[in-house]
DNA sequence: CCAAAAGTGTTAGGAGTACACCCATGG
DNA sequence: CCATGGGTGTACTCCTAACACTTTTGG
């Protein structure tokens, strides 16, 4: 009978401020103690890899029915000082609606940071952090998952920073619209937001049984 | 203390008479007696994941320094009826010259299947198998991960087969060269294969200083 | 009327796809 | 000389990328 352990991390993602954050909790005990880490926990006995992972997102943000895919299995001997433990990761993407209820929970030793020049990070975590990012990068050039991080309305300009977060570039207004169009996933509302003394933003949805239809091309990766 | 143990399981793929197969063992002891699995087996507490990985293959195939790539951790309750076992999986691809090897260990209760109709398998195998599948395909499309199918020296119409194989479809000898001519990571040899009455066919290596190149594009996925 | 973001088309280049014939060899 | 797989080019379509101005609003 093995001695390995075997936990569950979750990289938590949202757009913050216009910028792609990542929710990190600080340990307080050794080892690390005091040090910035990916959230997790152990796996109990009677729950799936997912649920664990579900538990772990909903103790830290307080939110359920969130995007979560697993992302990679980390268990090299010696990435936890306390012993051999096997961490399947997961990533979360949450909308930017979903942010308020977390900071009922234990605010004092959780906080958002820019997921690109994170603090230093505990245990393997700056890996797990770095793979995620690199994960998402992925999915939102060949996926949809972009929309997982904006709340249910929202106007192109919404969707087309939070392209630029992830990617960390500019991008061109027409030729992103246009690509837009051509994905046939939005359905634009008779509503518009005010942001000041501007021209109002028409909003958007993203329309779920269009989306139905882009497993069927073959563009949103099984996993 | 979790009772939770840890497994890898690993999906060994090849080209054998011109289709994609994959290596199955057969249970000699309950639950599934008899059934042909994915071969797997527990992680020791030393080694790494990788390790146990490459270790499985080893014991079944002969063979190191094999095309090795971590594909979905499963770990449902229930996935396995002697326990909690959460099974680190990956996929390996064989070059069709590294296969003979393999004959020499315990052939008795070993097996090459087609990939794409196999027998009825143990535990959730055949969703195993099936991921394994999706993600070559993919990979094949996205990246050079095919050439890891062949030996060094191949010739144009081997490496389209293999694509022919995975991607279950016909594909255009013109279109087909004109792509790997773009990819630029083949280096022709001067050297030729006679296979019978035919004109004889030009050899080719992968070249691997090329190879990295992509990297830097973002055309090779990480891991 | 001014500042600020919203919204909108065209063009040029590159990649993908469909498609058919001659070449070199062994028997 | 013939059967067999090896090898090659062109035309069309579609996607991508570069690029600038008018519209609408609040102040």
């Amino acid at each position: 009978m093995s001695a390995i352990r075997v936990a569950v991390d979750v990289v938590i993602l949202a757009i913050r401020e216009g910028k792609l954050q990542v929710l990190l909790v600080k340990r307080r005990y050794a080892p690390f103690q005091g040090r910035w880490a990916i959230p997790g926990g152990f796996v109990k006995e009677e729950e799936s890899l997912e649920s664990a992972a579900q538990r772990e997102l909903e103790e830290e943000t307080g939110v359920r029915d969130v995007y979560l895919e697993q992302l990679y299995s980390f268990g090299d001997p010696g990435r936890d000082p306390r012993g051999r433990i096997v961490s399947v990761c997961y990533f979360a993407l949450l909308s930017s609606g979903d942010i308020a209820p977390k900071a009922g929970t234990d605010a004092a030793d959780a906080g958002w940071f820019a997921a690109f020049q994170p603090p230093p990070l505990a245990f393997d975590h700056a890996r797990i952090l770095d793979y995620a990012l690199l994960r998402l990068r992925y999915k939102l050039e060949w996926t949809t998952a972009g929309f997982q991080l904006l709340p249910k309305k929202f106007t192109l300009t919404d969707i087309q920073k939070v392209y630029e977060a992830v990617l960390n570039k500019r991008l061109d207004k027409r030729n992103f619209r246009r690509k837009l169009a051509l994905l046939d996933v939005l359905e634009p509302l008779h509503e518009y937001r005010s942001e000041g003394a501007q021209r109002p933003a028409r909003l958007h949805r993203f329309s779920a049984k269009k989306f139905e239809l882009l497993k069927d091309k073959g563009i949103l990766f099984p996993f």
